[in-house]
DNA sequence: CTACATGCAAATAATTTGCATTAGC
DNA sequence: GCTAATGCAAATTATTTGCATGTAG
């Protein structure tokens, strides 16, 4: 449980667990979909939350931290996050125009790095790989 | 020739070739590696260049939209830009201790883009890889 | 009670832009 | 000469931070 994980780390770190922490991780995980501060803070505001930017902000600072979200890649109009609890691996393509993100995975590139850290004596932890261009809508205007 | 090609896109655009994007041209082909926008303002100002950063910006995004540049990453402290004539494409393994970057270039890596954009109908421009992971040196310790 | 957290507004920092002046073509 | 480019400073945008007040443990 994300509630958990979360709250061990705050305990180890002698933080709090305040409302407003509480009511941003529940935004976070209450969807599965990338996400921006902005948007978030957008979110919370309609589900009635009180939260600030500035707590938003921190909050997902903290919340990368603790290894439950991941801040996957920064565009001209700021980061985006997606959270890493019960979610598998995979990697990004980004659409250069709309900045939309499509997910994918690829059996033969782990065994690419497997093979690529071997060759280079190098012990592999873990990989990103962001494709850049166009999606299928704005390739086609 | 760099300096041709950008000659040829100006012209297309009917902008002219002044005598600040000359500089800012000639000192992004003048070493091989990556770079920030501040720091080549600061490698102009050094080289007797008295091109602002305003310049030095609006001349970036021209050298990206010719295709002599490219962005490869925005980090907090700002994008980071690297010319691609005359280089070829490469990727990155990043030792987690010591920050030792390790090149490398796979043949397979680039065949498994363009399967992956077929499959999700996405017009793959580049990609980046980057390898976490600990280098040869730090692992015996 | 005693830190730490919050909201707010001001501060940063990277990048862009409006405008008067300068300079390619 | 017409049009675009420059430098400057002000504007913009995403994010962080200082501080007085509130609140979790």
């Amino acid at each position: 449980m994300p509630r958990e994980i979360f709250q061990r780390f705050l305990i180890e770190k002698r933080l709090k667990l305040t409302k407003e922490r509480i009511e941003v991780l529940n935004e976070v995980f209450s969807a599965h979909d990338h996400f921006g501060p902005e948007q978030l803070y957008l979110r919370l505001r309609n589900a009635g939350s009180k939260a600030s930017r500035a707590s938003v902000y921190r909050t997902l600072n903290l919340l990368v931290e603790s290894g439950l979200v991941e801040k996957i890649t920064r565009t001209d109009k700021g980061s985006v996050y997606e959270h890493t609890y019960g979610h598998t691996h995979h990697d990004h393509m980004v659409c250069s125009i709309c900045n939309r993100i499509v997910e994918f995975y690829s059996e033969y590139l782990e065994q690419l790095q497997d093979e690529i850290c071997k060759k280079h004596k190098f012990s592999g932890v873990s990989h990103s790989l962001e494709i850049k261009g166009y999606c299928e809508t704005c390739r086609k205007q």
